[in-house]
DNA sequence: CTATAATATGCAATCGATTTGACGACTTGT
DNA sequence: ACAAGTCGTCAAATCGATTGCATATTATAG
């Protein structure tokens, strides 16, 4: 491998001088400079990256977990954050949860032991177990889709809000009797939507009543025994939020069996905007998820703090943005 | 930042001991073991992994290149890489086509900077023009689903037996007149399902009559026209191999649109298995690619390589599997 | 009780790029 | 023509871990 030794004899100048012509940080005459470039370029000179990392101190690199990769959730993060990390001159070490048994621990253990300039956790499922940081970590953190209570810095994306904007448009699309299907009640996501939907009904005089409540599993299964046990006990619902595109299309799916037109009888909101959603064959009304521009706010963030700023606000809410489709039409 | 030094003074014997003691290459006593094992965890000592890359002379780092990391094929394949190289004490350094504006060159120089052990390209896509590998790289490579001229080593999903078998598979789901929903002709993926699906036919007697074929772009939408075409240019047509599970999403909605029942009337067969596929009104039959095993097998490959081995075949051909529901129950 | 082997530990050079302080070669003003 | 000042270049120290060689220590044999 060629060094900086041997561009500066091919160049007839010493290593420094190669050096401070790559970096600029010095002023070197227009005739060597080129020189040093020729040589450079002939012998197709690169910098040994850990030789400059172990003297300046700092990997240039940024440590991503996500914790499931093919979630499309983490992946389309991963996309944002490399974004402006590569723009800031940083490169991406990745360490998914899959391949550390789903332990966020052990993924964190590895990033610290490589001496990252600071590190993102990407979470496809909000749940709320304390993440284990290793002690001595002593970069920068930024988590996305997960609250921590430890002082770091997260961004997530703003589900009572999306939940409230649920409520909203099935009312504004002619719904009065309203129904939800959620997830397990631990998660974050499924609960605070639902408080959300439940405000928006209150606001308007109405209540989400408990019997058109059905919590299932995010499964689509789950929406098609959820619309079911709905209708059962309010053969009148006209309207129902589901926790997401799964469960909205399995609710539809049902709706369909049963003989109940979506939308004309019963409106059917969903929430991720899957890649399905859109040609379902009742094509779904959902909420959008701006996932690359969480993954390049967080970066942002990340950025910030690593340059030594303290900001305010240790949460950072994303809205949602409601996709209209046939599945929720007047 | 604690250095082995630190560690050293902190047990009482020279730096080169307390690396004996973590690296195991030398016997050292049982006492002087304990006490540097000791120091080390109160000093929470990590080698700085740079300083060992210069020493080593290798970075210990795989990289990763994904056309699109938000590609469930690519999202995927990394899963398996990962597994492999972090069990072979590798990690990964990630470069996404996306934020190269999908410049396959310029993330390739980037790796090639970084000075890797080795490399992984995967593609979401396989397209065909040649890929520019820096001059200089001297690293082992590895490329999945795209074949690489230039004498390296690929790990590609046998299209040609997936579209065989789904010739084979409509066939004896009872179809007799059956037609072929494609992308692109430039891409292999659609052509060699299609060359398969044809010999398929032949060996029955049968053959792919090209007005039963319609090429559109992977999409949904080019699934809804093609089957329209197709029953316009022969209406008894009795069975769809498609090239995807949005295209073949799109042929079961125009068919029971128009009135058709699937399968009873006609068989859709999709590719890739989608999340949707599996619950979709009609779940689509379809070929499930082994995307964590290729890139497993393609880690395992570029290990050998690394290691010096020389690997007598150059592309490695993996099989999808065929996942039976009922869009072609007989 | 010395000689020899075996074992455990330390010293110092090394990997490759960066950077500081020093120095030589010019230019400029008086 | 000389002092003062620029400008460009270089030599050498530095970052932190590893390792070949040397040495100190202990065990074993003669």
């Amino acid at each position: 491998m060629v060094r900086i030794v041997d561009v500066a004899a091919e160049a007839g100048v010493s290593p420094s001088t190669v050096s401070h012509v790559l970096s600029g940080k010095r002023p070197i005459s227009e005739a060597t400079r080129e020189r040093v470039l020729e040589a450079v370029r002939r012998l197709n000179y690169v910098p040994n990256p850990a030789a400059q990392a172990l003297r300046e101190r700092s990997a240039s690199a940024i440590g991503f977990y996500g914790s499931d990769i093919s979630e499309t959730f983490v992946a389309r993060n991963i996309r944002g954050v490399e974004r402006v990390a590569r723009h800031a001159g940083y490169h991406l070490l990745f360490a998914s949860g899959i391949e550390f048994d789903y332990d966020v621990g052990r993924a964190l253990d590895f990033l610290h032991s490589r001496r990252l300039d600071g590190i993102i956790l990407a979470f496809a499922f909000n749940e709320t177990e304390p993440i284990p940081f290793p002690r001595g970590l002593d970069c920068p953190v930024v988590t996305i889709n997960r609250a921590v209570p430890e002082g770091y810095h997260s961004v997530l994306p703003d589900n009572r809000r999306g939940g409230y904007e649920a409520g909203r448009h099935l009312l504004e699309s002619g719904a009065t009797r309203i129904g939800f299907i959620g997830g397990p009640p631990n998660r974050p996501a499924s609960s605070e939507r639902q408080l959300g939907l439940a405000r928006a009904l209150e606001e308007h005089g109405l209540a989400l009543e408990e019997r058109r409540v059905y919590l299932g599993d995010y499964s689509q299964g789950s929406g098609v025994i959820g619309l079911r046990r709905l209708l059962e006990a309010d053969p009148g619902i006209d309207g129902v939020f589901c926790v997401n595109d799964f469960t909205a299309a399995g609710a539809i799916n049902a709706a369909t069996q049963l003989g109940r037109r979506v939308p004309e009888e019963l409106k059917v909101l969903g929430y991720d905007d899957r890649d399905f959603a859109e040609f379902w064959p009742v094509p779904i009304s959902t909420f959008s998820y701006p996932l690359e521009e969480m993954g390049q706010y967080s970066a942002e963030l990340l950025l910030s703090l690593m340059r030594g700023d303290s900001l305010p606000e240790l949460t950072h809410y994303i809205p949602s943005t409601l996709v209209r489709r046939r599945s929720t039409a007047s």
